[in-house]
DNA sequence: CGAGGGGTTGATCTCCTTCAACGGAGGTGG
DNA sequence: CCACCTCCGTTGAAGGAGATCAACCCCTCG
């Protein structure tokens, strides 16, 4: 209860508090919510498709993938998480997932029983429209990758996640917009953008050649943001990190 | 102030208790709110993006969608929303939406005023989980979208698509899940689906061609259910229109 | 009756996939 | 400590799903 791991929830309210005002008592409601921690290696399924938990996972450290799997297996991301992201706040009041998560690196997470997060969030109605607000980002989130999956060729596609990322990034201090630890395979990258992961290579060799960036060994260091972003129209608003 | 469109009210609360248990009292709440109803010829926009918006649109009559717009103009429909359906719940936490909503064909709205939205889920928590577990409905939903764009060819997209309209339509009465009216162009459709509108039309010849499936004249008539439904990989359960 | 929007179909082109091979880095066991 | 193994990245060649361009049709509405 409450042990290592123990940045996460200060880096959680940090986040609601970007995009929420909340009292101080209420701070002290959320830094105090019981939690165990759990550390995870690599390609570990923390929550399988239609499982039921009690639970909500908030990532401490690591990379963790959300995803949609068919029938068959087949398996399709569509978002990654970072530490101080609150996976699935929406199995508190959905807890039977439609979808599935799992580590993408060796990851810590910890994981926040539902009903000590509905209790805050009945006490507090701040905290619940807090909440709430945080689900509706996602939202706003997965409504740009429609686009964005849909919308452009495989370069912009590129480019625009890792405009994302970058800004998700810096939001929590694991980086600049511009140079940051992404360990995502060129495989796992395509697997979110629809795309293969040959293809990803190539692209990301044309981008490289073209002295836009370069995204070796897990490391993105992009040279070039504003042409990157201008290409991928990438527009931050919708992240909701820096407004109130 | 309440005026026509007065079946929505009934309809989007009966829409929420398929998945939220509300008291007698929470469900007057829910049907006494206020709202002013607008009548919407085709192409109208309702929102634009980035528009600040005081109040939700719940959709009375008609078929609305909603859309992510680039700087540069194009727009990309990552929605569709029929009778019942609270178009932008989100606003109430999120007034800036990052995205726009427009009219397909002639529609009826009423507009609620995010005060009395917000006073209603202040006074009854359950009523704010209702709202808050939509709001996570509307993401799952985009997540599938997200899987279904990214991961199959054009016909069997397609198909997911005919096949989620179906169950929703049936869920409010407006048809079945195998015959109901749906007023997209192949454009739109296209749009929606990352397809141009001419093979959108090649594909739909192709389903009908093969007994799958007839779409004329804005009339969705499957022919072939259980086979669309394994082509497409359907699992009904993420629209949690069943469940409690 | 004319105009315009949407549906239908054909021909060509292209972005991306598929298949295949090889290289490099890290990890493990002998 | 080195050999082996496996996963990932890299590159080439060929094939295909869907886009693009361009007609023509039908229906509706003014």
């Amino acid at each position: 209860v409450n042990q290592s791991g123990g940045h996460a929830l200060p880096l959680f309210l940090r986040r609601l508090m970007l995009r929420s005002a909340l009292t101080q008592q209420e701070q002290d409601a959320v830094l105090s919510l019981s939690s165990y921690s759990v550390k995870l290696m690599t390609r570990r399924d923390l929550v399988t498709p239609g499982e039921r938990v009690d639970y909500s996972c908030l990532v401490a450290d690591g990379l963790v993938a959300r995803f949609e799997q068919t029938a068959l297996g087949s398996r399709r991301i569509t978002a990654f998480h970072i530490a101080g992201d609150m996976i699935d706040l929406h199995s508190v009041v959905l807890p039977v997932a439609s979808w599935g998560t799992t580590a993408l690196t060796t990851s810590t997470v910890l994981k926040i029983p539902h009903a000590d997060l509905q209790e805050i969030a009945t006490r507090f109605p701040a905290i619940a429209r807090a909440f709430w607000r945080d689900t509706a980002v996602d939202a706003a989130v997965l409504a740009k990758w429609v686009a964005n999956v849909g919308q452009w060729e495989a370069r912009l596609r590129i480019a625009h996640v890792l405009c994302e990322m970058g800004r998700r990034m810096e939001a929590v201090r694991l980086g600049t917009r511009s140079q940051y630890r992404f360990s995502v395979t060129q495989e796992q990258l395509g697997n979110a953008l629809a795309l293969t992961s040959v293809h990803v290579n190539r692209m990301l060799r044309s981008l490289r050649e073209e002295g836009i960036l370069t995204f070796r060994r897990s490391e993105v260091d992009i040279r070039n943001l504003p042409l990157l972003e201008s290409m991928a129209n990438f527009d931050p608003t919708f992240l909701m990190l820096d407004t109130r």
